[in-house]
DNA sequence: TGAAAATGAATGATCGTTCATTTACTTTTC
DNA sequence: GAAAAGTAAATGAACGATCATTCATTTTCA
């Protein structure tokens, strides 16, 4: 639509191009960092304010309500989101399965991404009824993505899924609980989680479901 | 395991088993359902008690406090779901196979007691941090039924899993994303659900990762 | 009769938001 | 290029509403 500090800007009063400081992306960076950590309902205006480094008046110059900071860090997630898909060739592995193309560029974006994906998922029901709307049909379409994926590897045999809505559903799941508990610090590399998972959904959606000798005939 | 409206108080002052109104069991079935629509934030006491059908300061004749509330109901909600584990041979299916009748049981809970599932996700930084390293601490031995499960099934041969707390933790994910979407009235039964999430974890774990027909030898 | 439970009123604090005013900066004019 | 004009941004004070909680008093009930 039109940069503002780096990008995406959207419901707040459009600032012509001034070279200022960019006050709005700072509201943002505040607002995306304090809703993540304590929750949309316990932080105030105020705190936002606060952490912008400017009085609480001072933010209605770039926002009408605190309703439509939430929505613009919403609705900008879901489109960056969207948007990313599909990745270049030089990211997410250079797999020809799609499917593994998925896992991969999932987990990475949302390792990258962690409080746009946490508060997304959080403060779904914070969000007033058009902008719930608004968000969870592009969540829909990003589902689609992994249902259309599912929906080829059935059609050619390489997998065996009862129901690819609830797969993906499936799937998505237990790829978004990855942010959870994962830490950079920790034992294992990005790259192994990714390996772990991409192990696990294959043999999820597999051919062989359970009865990996009676597939003989 | 228990019956809602009688037992399990927790936090609150004691009360006598008086036969009146019991009151305190209200509170908590009030709390529940408004911290689970709306988050613990976002819900004043005011609101709870006019739920009641009482004035706000007669809750504090049953909780010290609102945090105390949320403490209750998510302790007892975990201490809940770690005692009705095993489940009785009739329940969650009757299979030999110990993965499968933890995803049964898993799924059955989860289903039946929504709005505790739920709040204890999504509440959790909003614990101080002692009833937060208590909450957490029943969810790790919580995970670690699975996590043992896993590990009895690699050993055995029947799994190959690169890392079983891991895989615990992708299991887990998976399983606890149905609420998010299931309804009782949609096209598919609970039944069905368990089936079909059965075998993607089977699949997810089982020793054929993708390499259905090299299983041969 | 005694204790638990509920009431009604009040506490000070904090909430989102408004607004008149001042400050900072860009654009226009000379 | 400097001064003037214009506009966006920030301030400081204030609004009414609502917050969790307290407490003296009354009611309920064993």
């Amino acid at each position: 639509m039109h940069a503002d500090e780096d990008i995406m800007p959207m419901a707040e009063r459009e600032p012509s191009p001034r070279k200022g400081s960019r006050t709005a992306a700072r509201v943002r960076a505040s607002a995306l960092k304090l809703f993540a950590r304590h929750g949309y309902a316990a932080v105030s205006m105020r705190q936002i304010a606060s952490d912008v480094g400017v009085q609480p008046s001072a933010l209605y110059n770039h926002f009408p309500t605190k309703q439509d900071i939430l929505k613009d860090l919403m609705l900008s997630h879901m489109r960056d989101l969207l948007d990313a898909w599909p990745p270049f060739a030089d990211e997410a592995g250079q797999s020809a399965d799609p499917l593994d193309v998925f896992v991969r560029f999932h987990i990475r974006y949302h390792l990258q991404r962690r409080e746009e994906v946490f508060i997304s998922y959080m403060e779904l029901r914070n969000l007033e009824p058009e902008s719930f709307a608004e968000v969870e049909a592009e969540r829909r379409r990003y589902e689609s993505i992994l249902k259309a994926i599912l929906e080829d590897g059935q059609k050619s045999g390489a997998y065996r899924i009862a129901d690819t809505g609830v797969a993906a559903r499936a799937i998505i799941a237990m790829l978004t609980g990855i942010p959870n508990w994962y830490r950079e610090n920790g034992p294992l590399s990005a790259d192994k989680i990714e390996e772990i998972y991409l192990e696990m959904v294959r043999g999820s959606v597999a051919a062989t479901p359970l009865t990996a000798s009676i597939e003989s005939d």
